[in-house]
DNA sequence: CGGCGGCTTGATCGGTCTCAAGTACGGTGG
DNA sequence: CCACCGTACTTGAGACCGATCAAGCCGCCG
């Protein structure tokens, strides 16, 4: 659910909305974060949204880690993606919020009115396209995501490595926001299976582990051969 | 790969499109199925195009079954949805598709070009918004096949039934197109553990199985209740 | 220094896969 | 019409991978 902090900074969202869309109108429906939007800040695990909840507002990380999950009718936790900084997330076609939303750790995002890029979407034929083309960039990272979900344990880890050290984009080293229990219902693995991979990925000399957030890809060929 | 045979009716389409457009615009990008492109039948197993191949038709399935699929590096093969008839397939946002199709049984589609439909939503936003709604419920569709792929055994085989029931529409009864191979790659699984989960299934009186394509859901509640 | 949360490691359990027969069905040819 | 075959499906026995249960370890912060 969310606080009552965020209402203030989404009142002056609004009365800059019009401004900006007069002064010059934005052609990129995406593009209205940097226009518009005041950066909000969220604690450690708090909530952004909740799943079902009514999908109001667009999201933007500025800095810090987002991660959107359901929660099985097990009890376990499927996350189904984390965003990072420049990432754009809740933009849910729907009504409703599919999954639920939280910062991993303290992370700053600007909001906008979902209804603002909507209806700019109805009256700029290139902003729809736009919208398009997220929502299709969407749908390719849940069907990798897919994908991932049928390989086996040490396939996943290394795929999930190989895939932050692409975003995070530090070239050999990367620095995980997220927990290993995060990582574990990111995966479809359990918190024991991911440590013992990586502790196997370790003594196979493909990465080094000098903290448990702090990796070093020392071998990519190796990690990218695990899904031979 | 194409065969040629697709070609001469091709050509009709595009003959027939400016017509169209000039008689009565398409605003709903989708509908030009019933409007322009030319019946195609494809014998079982052919394929109807393949994987990394240039996304140039956008597909209507009339009648019969199709699959998209992927195959994975270790040989497996990932199916990532069954399109029935009424429902459009190929129209991946990329200039290549991201999976192979191929008609399960014999199947009837229809095929319009993709830049006509593209083309369409760049002129009219309300076809541009058709667009963006139905690349989104492709999006909601993967989301629960992956979501589906980190349950048990039982309650995927379940849900896939459901599915199934909730699309074919036959009161209580389901004709299934696909064989249990292309039911386990659906469902991430082996063909013998599917065939024991249905043999389980009728022994818990949830379903009936008078033959093997041929299945009768004998207790929804119970099928629903082991996503419990 | 003590305690706590996050992580790692070990031992055992269980679900799904693998390998291997056996069975039902549909089509084809005699 | 029946005998035969091939394919699809079912069933069984055992192996294996990841889950579960249970300690221990490490780093951090009071």
């Amino acid at each position: 659910m969310l606080t009552q902090v965020p209402i203030r900074s989404l009142a002056a969202i609004q009365s800059r909305k019009p401004t900006s869309d007069r002064a010059a109108p934005v052609r990129d429906p995406l593009e209205v974060f940097d226009l518009m939007g005041s950066p909000m800040t969220y604690g450690a695990n708090e909530e952004i949204y909740g799943e079902d909840e009514p999908a109001e507002f667009v999201y933007k990380v500025v800095s810090g880690a987002v991660r959107t999950y359901k929660t099985l009718t097990d009890g376990r936790r499927q996350i189904g993606a984390f965003y990072l900084p420049g990432d754009i997330f809740g933009l849910d076609v729907g009504k409703q919020h599919r999954f639920c939303a939280e910062a991993i750790g303290k992370a700053v995002v600007r909001i906008v009115r979902r209804s603002a890029v909507v209806s700019l979407a109805e009256r700029d034929c290139e902003a729809a396209r736009e919208l398009w083309t997220f929502t299709a960039r969407e749908l390719y990272r849940v069907q990798e995501h897919m994908l991932l979900l049928v390989k086996s344990a040490q396939q996943r880890v290394a795929c999930f490595l190989l895939e932050m050290s692409e975003r995070l984009a530090d070239a050999n080293t990367v620095e995980l926001p997220m927990s290993r229990q995060d990582i574990a219902d990111y995966l479809g693995l359990t918190i024991e299976t991911v440590s013992r991979t990586m502790s196997q990925l370790v003594s196979e000399s493909a990465i080094d582990l000098p903290s448990s957030r702090h990796i070093v890809l020392r071998n990519r060929g190796a990690l990218r051969h695990l899904n031979a």
